[in-house]
DNA sequence: TAATATATGCCACTTAATGACACATTAAAT
DNA sequence: ATTTAATGTGTCATTAAGTGGCATATATTA
């Protein structure tokens, strides 16, 4: 009879679903007695479950039951700092890609993520969405070789890039030429299938763009921070950088 | 005007939430504007999450605000059904794009998110990273419009397409013209900034393909499941479609 | 065939949620 | 001191979402 407000609801809801994850043999009469609710609004809630995705199977007849078919959804995700920092990484790609299933959920990963971070980090942290570009120009697939061996320097890169830190690298120029750098990774730009970093070169002392996977090595310059210059991308230089290939 | 019903309730509250997390300034002009209600239903979803613990904060007069005062530190990240499926589908497409970062850490998530699927799922959502594609081919960005309209759309879509199942939709075609079918989403393709799916359609019984921002609505077939068709792919039906426009 | 389940359609009733409007309160800018 | 821009609060009419009840369909087992 009473109208059961939001929060009761949500409430009832939880109650339920506990009740079903807890592997007993339930039946509806079971399971509206238990709510107290009618055996109506309890076939309801399941229907509204099932439609949100919960694996609810039933069967009929002598014997039969409700329940939740497997272990679904993650009750306690332990998450290293690097891990969450990875994740995050990968999220703000996504976004940058207009991914159009960027929906509500991972929305709301990304600010549950956020939470690993103090405070005075997190507008930081926020910010790598907007240091991701996808450029109209695509390379040609055949030169690129995507280094699975070299995972150290992948997260050297990943670490500087984030936490906007220094970085010496090891690079090899198209002409082969090898040499060593402290660079400034400011930005993260894609030309399919090539990755690049829009860096700020001390050794040149002007904007640079570095394929990710001709960089060799690289070595963290510990404590020296960078801001960002937002004049690296204001120049437009990756395009510039293509058409005059 | 319409009243909301449980269901958008929870997701209003979310995307709430979502928008105090994200650091950024908001007034309750604002808020209220992004999520359409009124700015005293806002003010009662606000007391509501206040009184259900949430350390909402706000300063009066000008240049006041609301925001959430966070508590950080990740020890146990809880992840729904959807949020895990969308988080893997998001990982996918990182993978897919050659990801120089996405490094053992990721792969690591990528592992423990597996574990939320029962056993003979499993080999269904490993599978979903050979079912997107980047094309060589990219599309002119303006005519592009990544819809933040169609949260719901984008939910059916990137459900049915990670559970193999039919779909129904109305899609707008080149020439504008509006048709109702049932697909298969086997394929899912990004021809920057275009997302496309590969699809079986029904209506036609052949090999289509669907521009994300042109399907208009969407309808569940229930329980109509479908089978990879990999000639679809082997046909590279996408890139004689590119070159023939 | 009977018994026991889930599943669904329909209808009337209640009331929680909403928006509108007015107004109080606080704080900063001028 | 006054204005302005923000958060809060009170009240009231409206309305559709949620609910229970009942009938009935459907599936499964003893």
């Amino acid at each position: 009879m009473a109208k059961t407000n939001f929060k009761s609801r949500v409430e009832r809801r939880s109650r339920l679903l506990g009740m079903l994850r807890s592997e007993q043999h339930w039946t509806t009469s079971d399971l509206r007695a238990h709510l107290q609710v009618s055996q109506r609004t309890l076939m309801r809630e399941l229907a509204s479950l099932k439609d949100e995705g919960y694996p609810i199977e039933s069967d009929r007849g002598r014997g039969g039951g409700v329940r939740l078919a497997g272990r679904w959804g993650i009750e306690r995700l332990m998450l290293s700092h690097k891990e969450v920092i990875e994740l995050l990484l990968a999220l703000a790609i996504v976004e940058s890609l207009n991914f159009p299933f960027m929906t509500s959920n991972l929305q709301v990963i990304k600010q549950k993520l956020y939470q690993a971070f103090p405070e005075n980090q997190r507008s930081k942290v926020s910010r790598i969405r907007k240091r991701i570009f996808v450029s109209k120009h695509f390379r040609s697939a055949a030169a690129y070789q995507p280094s699975d061996a070299h995972i150290d320097i992948s997260q050297a890169i990943c670490e500087s890039f984030l936490e906007q830190r220094c970085l010496n690298i090891d690079y090899i120029s198209e002409d082969k030429r090898c040499s060593s750098r402290t660079i400034e990774p400011h930005y993260l730009m894609l030309a399919w299938p090539v990755w690049y970093i829009v860096a700020w070169d001390h050794l040149r002392n002007a904007p640079r763009i570095f394929r990710i996977d001709r960089i060799k090595n690289t070595k963290k310059v510990a404590s020296k921070s960078f801001k960002l210059r937002p004049e690296l991308i204001a120049d437009d230089p990756y395009e510039h950088h293509f058409s005059s290939i």
